[in-house]
DNA sequence: AGCTACTCCTGGTAGC
DNA sequence: TGCTACCAGGAGTAGC
């Protein structure tokens, strides 16, 4: 499922090919995608609008079409678990999943393709209408040590849990949430407030260094998930240590990896790199 | 305030 | 082969 590195990767890739393009007519196969919006208003809010930008916040992508009368606002796009944005040519049938395209004014049309329907194309006047309250970009130079020393003490929370509230911490999922703990040798049942300092460290380093690496590998290696605009499938599978690979060997210790529930969601540790509560 | 359970969806897979 | 049952999960919400 798409987290911040594999919607980074998308945003890279659609960004050359949509700004500077003039949205056309859309057709819209799944209503529910606009996030409430008629297909009618959606259309004729983004018809003729010129794409500015194309960026990432959290696991949204965001299309900017600037401030022209025709097309104030942005588009912005989740991809939630089977979400795919892509460019193709104008006549690419739209297939079983499609649920909305764009047309665009060099003959190509901008596609979402998400068989179970759980992503958002949404346009909105005023983005911070749905990245408003958004925490910090974990990347970003808002994550700072003293920051999330406090915001670790003032929630009182699992930590795992709190690591996926993205008004906290924006663009972790399940997968990440998972690595970063096992890399930062902490327990996903651990109290927030009672991390110490070198823990606390820890986790924000391990945070920053498994997000960073998986958008230099471009995907998630979950096939499905990972493919980029273009269709291609994302690089290697190799390189989660704990997340989906229940009885196979801790690659730090051998021991082996054990899954169970945390919060309604697989959560995937290794009992002796991660000691704590058992799960 | 934080926690749990439930909802939205459907492709894929396990079991019979 | 063809069926049924269940699982995956980001985010929103209700209820305690």
């Amino acid at each position: 499922m798409p987290e911040l590195p594999e919607v980074e990767a998308v945003v890279r890739e659609l960004r050359p090919r949509l700004v500077g393009r003039r949205l056309g007519a859309s057709v819209v196969r799944w209503t529910p995608t606009l996030g409430g919006l008629s297909a009618r208003a959606f259309g004729r809010a983004i018809d003729g609008a010129l794409v500015q930008a194309v960026e990432r916040r959290a696991k949204w992508i965001v299309i900017d079409l600037g401030r022209e009368r025709a097309g104030a606002g942005s588009v912005c796009v989740h991809l939630r678990m089977t979400g795919r944005l892509q460019v193709d040519p104008k006549d690419e049938p739209p297939g079983r999943w499609e649920r909305a395209r764009v047309a665009l004014d060099d003959g190509r049309t901008l596609r979402f393709i998400d068989p179970r329907k759980f992503g958002r194309v949404c346009f909105v006047r005023d983005r911070a209408t749905l990245l408003g309250e958004l925490g910090p970009e974990p990347l970003g130079e808002e994550f700072t040590l003293s920051w999330f020393t406090h915001a670790l003490r003032a929630h009182r929370r699992l930590l795992k849990p709190l690591l996926l509230d993205q008004t906290l911490l924006a663009g972790l999922g399940n997968i990440y949430v998972d690595e970063a703990l096992h890399r930062a040798g902490l327990h996903p049942l651990a109290r927030s407030e009672r991390l110490g300092p070198a823990r606390v460290s820890a986790l924000r380093d391990a945070i920053r260094a498994v997000l960073a690496a998986a958008i230099e590998r471009d995907g998630s290696g979950v096939e499905i998930f990972a493919r980029t605009p273009e269709g291609r499938p994302g690089s290697d599978g190799e390189r989660f240590h704990v997340y989906g690979r229940a009885g196979q060997p801790c690659r730090r210790c051998g021991t082996p990896i054990r899954r169970s529930l945390v919060g309604q969601r697989s959560t995937f540790i290794c009992p002796r790199c991660q000691p704590g509560k058992r799960l």
